[in-house]
DNA sequence: TTTTAATTGACCGACAGTCGGTCAAAGGAG
DNA sequence: CTCCTTTGACCGACTGTCGGTCAATTAAAA
């Protein structure tokens, strides 16, 4: 019998090895062969380990989402105010250097999860956001019962996830700048969600 | 001296003769050639028109998005409540089945403008979202004038704008109801919003 | 007849994905 | 121990597709 390979293992390390590569390049200016140099194996390879371009690309990406659901967890248990934790969740995408070219990356996956998304894609998503909801609700559940915040601020919090997509896309194409937006949001937001202690 | 061709004229007439078929094919799956046939000329003829595929896609979705600003006019003289107003508003894009269609192209739209916005869609797109904003703040500010809104609710339903674009991308993703979230929000912020005469 | 704008489709290069074939390691028969 | 067979890993030349180019052609105006 022929030696047996760690499918996955490769398949990570395929994907791991290429990381550097996709936030220089982009997704749309990364080709297979780039992949399979820098990897150091053939094309044909590739497609041993995965079906298509869009999955290697998501394979990275949902590396760089993990990575980043770990800073949003040691956002949570800062010691800082309710605002400047939900502030900071938001923010957090858009913050240095390092995260502008992942957030690049991400507005591209983003760009492709819109037109195809693939089954696994959804679940991922849905698992995801799942994660970041829990942990945002869990700051304003405490912020309710210590007389914070009003009750219904959950339900108006939540849909800050889908704003905070929307201001990946629009950041760029209408020149707006994200950090000041969520501040202005949130500032408002906040006037009308605290409870007032007279 | 050769005959001279109105260039606008005939670009636009290129565009409009592919309406349909952008609609049915999708921006990737729409190629140059289909589209020569479509309007009866040949490849080349096309790049004395357009700079590129991108350049054509462009104009055919500015055709689609001027149609909306249309329609969201005749809304806002609609006979209805501010809080209906707005939420049509919104909710306009995800309407019936062929404004399902033109919110597909759309999403490939906002796909290829996210990763390469070139200065024309950045111009068109800052057009387009002021007349948007201009349409929302009319109503909002006659609400806060007829004494039914408060004041801030200038700053905060302007971020529905945002909203509504993330809204677009991660509908299907989420496997969510953009109707049902649109519905859910406004009703959470009007209660806070409007001002309570007691 | 000459000039020049307009048009065209054959052609090109880039790239994702495929496929026939090679290779080396692991048994197993003798 | 050795030689043969099996099999999974690996490869890169090749294919098909598509966006974009350009040399050749057409035809109207001068």
């Amino acid at each position: 019998m022929a030696i047996i390979v760690d499918k996955d293992k490769k398949r990570r390390d395929i994907a791991l090895s290429c990381k550097d590569l996709l936030l220089e390049c982009g997704i749309k200016d990364l080709t297979i062969s780039q992949i399979a140099k820098q990897a150091s194996i053939g094309k044909g390879t590739i497609y041993e380990y995965f079906s298509n371009k869009e999955d290697i690309v998501f394979e990275i990406i949902t590396s760089f989402i993990e990575d980043n659901e770990t800073r949003l967890e040691q956002v949570s248990e800062m010691n800082i105010s309710t605002k400047e934790k939900i502030f900071s969740f938001y923010f957090l995408f858009f913050d240095d250097e390092i995260y502008k070219k992942q957030l690049n990356i991400y507005k591209e996956y983003l760009a492709i999860s819109m037109i195809n998304p693939t089954k696994k894609m959804i679940d991922f998503s849905q698992k995801s956001c799942k994660k970041f909801n829990d942990i945002s609700n869990k700051i304003i559940e405490e912020a309710i019962s210590k007389g914070e915040l009003k009750p219904e601020s959950i339900n108006i919090i939540r849909h800050l996830d889908i704003y905070h997509t929307g201001l990946a896309v629009e950041e760029q194409k209408r020149g707006i700048n994200a950090k000041q937006e969520i501040r202005n949001l949130l500032d408002s937001l906040f006037v009308l969600l605290e409870e007032n202690h007279d």
